[in-house]
DNA sequence: ATGGTGGCACCGCCA
């Protein structure tokens, strides 16, 4: 079995079906999850994206904030919707994928949109920071109560807010106090990695020495030339699925694109 | 050192 997995921040799916179709046409992912889709699932736009190809769509939203979606051309039956700090936030899905082989566990693929964190990265006088802290903190918990952590098959995909290693980041020395690659942060995500034995499939396919990034601000009027990115976009497998992840790709192209979001998708084939 | 942009929904919030 092969299927190729897509994330992307699409920062509203409303506004930007257009570019959702485009991209999908010209990387045929077989599952597409998307977030920051900012509507209620009653909002959502089904219909068009079911003719783009994935009759299969899973939900979880809100009213204007957030939320995230994972479309897919293959079955598979929704797994759960966490709401990993109890604030109502829908920030979390997963799936599991049907026509898994004979005697082998699904495989479930989970959808993250970890809290931004605001920009002071001081959890006393910054209640949003405290937030992303903590949540980083129920992920590594939820995990860590997993068994069975080298026959587990899952992924996990999504807007991640933390730019783990240095060369995730354009400046590791300026964005030491910037949120999103600040030392408690960075901290915290290599402990959620080790909770279940994580593998950072761009990693992979990328060498740490080499700078690597998923967003660039809408602040920066070229982005290509001024290149202050950052990694802040994932996917992780377990041990069980870690060299199943043939190729992995980051499509900068849509950066470009006209009134698009300023994260850019990321694509990894599987080879099960 | 500062301010720079964008979406949604409300009269700012979140990123």
């Amino acid at each position: 079995m092969r299927f190729r997995l897509a994330t992307w921040n699409i920062n509203s799916v409303r506004i930007r079906l257009d570019l959702i179709e485009r991209f999908v046409r010209a990387h045929e992912p077989d599952i597409l999850c998307l977030q920051e889709i900012k509507c209620q699932e009653s909002q959502f736009p089904f219909e068009a994206l079911q003719a783009l190809g994935f009759p299969h769509i899973a939900v979880a939203g809100q009213k204007g904030y957030h939320g995230v979606a994972t479309l897919s051309r293959l079955p598979f039956k929704l797994g759960e919707r966490r709401d990993l700090c109890g604030r109502g936030h829908a920030r979390h899905l997963s799936i599991k994928l049907d026509g898994a082989e004979a005697g082998q566990k699904p495989i479930v693929v989970h959808n993250l949109y970890v809290p931004a964190g605001g920009d002071i990265p001081d959890p006393v006088i910054n209640d949003k920071f405290q937030h992303k802290l903590d949540y980083l903190d129920a992920m590594t918990a939820w995990f860590s109560g997993h068994r069975t952590k080298t026959k587990n098959r899952m992924i996990l995909v999504g807007d991640l807010n933390v730019a783990p290693l240095p060369t995730d980041v354009w400046s590791h020395k300026q964005l030491l106090k910037v949120v999103s690659h600040t030392p408690p942060e960075t901290e915290r995500f290599e402990q959620v990695m080790a909770s279940h034995e994580w593998i950072d499939v761009m990693r992979r396919h990328v060498p740490a020495e080499e700078k690597l990034f998923t967003w660039w601000s809408y602040r920066n009027r070229d982005w290509r030339v001024s290149n202050r990115g950052r990694r802040l976009d994932h996917i992780w497998a377990t041990q069980a699925l870690g060299e199943a992840a043939v190729s992995m790709s980051v499509i900068e192209e849509t950066r470009d694109w006209t009134r698009t979001s300023d994260h850019v998708p990321v694509i990894a084939d599987f080879e099960i």
